[in-house]
DNA sequence: CGCGGCTTTGATGTTCATCAAGTAAAGTGG
DNA sequence: CCACTTTACTTGATGAACATCAAAGCCGCG
């Protein structure tokens, strides 16, 4: 069961510039897909035919490093456009996207993306617009990341999940303790260990998946000189 | 003196799609600027008016991180496409472009860039690619070096100095130890410590930037191993 | 009930940054 | 062109941060 573009109160985005005759083109070229935590959205490898975006739940984009080991890129939150990194580049996905929590994505037919990016100068301007920022988005907190010791990154994740993905104090962290370590670069034992010192100095208070902000103050601090 | 665009040996790449017309705007809109070596080419937080690229030489794009300590993101040859990075989806550079030799870049009005991507289709589809390619590029180099020990990091920068700037056995560095340490995250003392162990081991020849490729197997694995 | 994966803590070892001190090279001003 | 200063390079010694290894507890699931 589609929403209709025309309609849809997210196409406030990236498909704000297009015109009611585009936005049903939109539509009528695109399907919606319910997928539970743990489906796979795409696979890396795979031929890219569709443009995707998340209209709800979470996702994470992973690579896959020559060692085999796991890395996380980056968690997707609804209105992230995932798999814009390389859709106009590659013909295959460099990046597995996969559901954390039960999520909705649409997929748009990417022949029909690219008719709407050639016949409308505006709407090419807003991709390019979308591209740069989330590439940008991702160079920019990789090297931030890098420069941080295993303290400050954790300060910084868990900061992130509080103010950008659920915008709570308390919240139940969607990944496990060795997918916070893939993707702030550690091992999970580090990422334990840390939580746990956390916890000790009352920082955070942490049961299992749930997790509470004491101190953003204290963690703003750990994060700013780690 | 600028080069006419419209009979650059090197219009192949980006505006190869463009018609005659097109070129002519493009060359009417540009200016032609030589730098020498240490010259700045453009100032992170300085407005962005230009769609800058290279011609001729060699330059560092570098971000100073928050504990005041350079970065260097890349190092950028002819028809590199410098500055395409945040160009569309930012008012100000958030890079600071060196030349690190003699160099010459075009610099094209952005206003007429966007005009042209506007009006042309094909041309736009074209830029895209390419930001897409170069977002992709750097975020895969930067996961590559992250995941290499010092070693690794070394023999691979070396390889890809002879490889795919230089194709040569044998170079002259074009940047110092220090700035070596700022584009694989170590330090100087660490760079100098694996060269002189690399030398010792017959891998390579080293004499001051003078550089020589002598083991590439070795090297390579290494590279893969590390 | 028992198996396998996730989590937790402790002990150990390696890798790398930091500090220090000296040498070579490259500018700089007289 | 030479003394002088500064910057880049080099090597060794030390210590800290982090990964790895090991072992035990926990939890969900067949």
């Amino acid at each position: 069961m589609d929403y209709k573009c025309e309609t849809c109160e997210f196409n406030s985005h990236l498909f704000k510039v297009l015109g009611e005759e585009e936005l049903i083109k939109v539509s009528s070229n695109k399907k919606q897909v319910r997928y539970q935590k743990g489906d796979i959205i795409c696979k890396s490898g795979d031929p890219i035919t569709e443009f995707i975006y998340l209209t709800e739940g979470l996702a994470k984009l992973q690579k896959i490093n020559r060692n085999g080991k796991e890395q996380i890129v980056s968690i997707a939150k609804p209105f992230d456009y995932i798999g814009l990194l390389s859709v106009f580049s590659e013909e295959n996905f460099n990046y597995t996207i996969t559901a954390i929590t039960d999520s909705v994505a649409c997929r748009v037919n990417l022949q029909t993306m690219k008719e709407l990016t050639t016949s409308n100068g505006r709407f090419s301007l807003e991709v390019l617009k979308y591209i740069s920022l989330v590439s940008d988005d991702i160079i920019k907190k990789t090297y931030l990341i890098n420069s941080k010791n295993l303290r400050g990154r954790i300060a910084m994740i868990l900061l992130d999940f509080s103010d950008n993905i659920f915008k709570e104090d308390a919240f139940e962290l969607p990944i496990s303790r060795k997918e916070i370590a893939e993707m702030i670069d550690m091992t999970p034992e580090n990422v334990i260990r840390i939580l746990s010192e956390f916890k000790r100095d009352d920082l955070i208070e942490v049961k299992g998946k749930f997790v509470r902000i004491l101190d953003r103050r204290m963690l703003g601090k750990i994060k700013d000189l780690g």
